[in-house]
DNA sequence: CACAGATTGAAAACTATTTACATCACCTGT
DNA sequence: ACAGGTGATGTAAATAGTTTTCAATCTGTG
């Protein structure tokens, strides 16, 4: 991880008064790190990993806390679990999901947020935020 | 609503099995006659303001059922919360959400679901459904 | 280095949904 | 019409993810 990352981290904390702990630290430095998609629980077990105790309250507290400064996005899948990844070296981007094995592959289409755009527009709105979700499954899998 | 939809929902039953019972009819019913996207509660609500009492259990046990034959379709939005809709008299369309009002309006664009498709394709996938909601909010709210 | 106030962890509270189970209703055969 | 068996319903408890409460602990500042 890039040490300026920290170094947002911090700034970020101090523009909301808000404390550098070693548990938030912890939280943004694992998702901060990786390309992957984790749920709550998959973060406190990494955590675990590494001899990290940090409770789910605090987890929570912290992912909404990453999500509002934009280090991290947060995205529920339709079975109504949230997962949280790394934003700050990835551009937006959607999701494949795969429905036989769970794997979620990243896509990103500048037609379709164009035309996404030009309906909402045609109908009076802007968007200010999106989900687009395909669930997919191998082609040669039968 | 079509009279043949009752025969369908019938044969639905006897295909499987189940009962053409007063409570399944009634969820049905109220379903299959509007336009609307509701959740469990507002079911629950409408059918209590045409003096019919049915449990939340039943109605949820009953929406399964009737996402199964295709005669609605669920939907999860990003609270996490299910909605149905008539699926009958609609072909297939995503949603676009005002955050401000909460109002859903349906958009469907033929071009951004070839576009997914090949998306899907060029990684060795087919989709198998997918979710693609708008949040917008009306251009004129400041 | 002390202290006020923020943060944490544990457990309880919440919410939507699902399940268990006893009761009730429907369909069939008589 | 009636009895019996099976399936359906309602109530309440169980689940599961997430949020909140609150006492104990830690942090940044003076």
């Amino acid at each position: 991880m890039k040490n300026s990352y920290i170094l947002e981290f911090k700034n970020a904390l101090k523009k909301e008064d808000l404390k550098f702990t070693a548990q938030r630290f912890a939280i943004f430095n694992f998702l901060i790190s990786t390309k992957g998609h984790y749920d709550c629980d998959q973060i406190i077990n990494h955590l675990k990993t590494k001899k990290i105790k940090v409770s789910k309250a605090t987890v929570y507290r912290t992912l909404e806390l990453l999500v509002n400064n934009n280090f991290i996005r947060k995205m529920i899948l339709d079975d109504g679990i949230a997962r949280y990844e790394n934003k700050m070296d990835s551009p937006h981007h959607d999701h494949m999901i795969c429905i036989d094995t769970g794997k979620i592959l990243e896509f990103h289409s500048a037609e379709i947020e164009d035309i996404q755009e030009s309906i909402a527009k045609e109908k009076g709105y802007v968007i200010v935020k999106h989900i687009h979700q395909l669930f997919v499954k191998k082609i040669d899998a039968k």
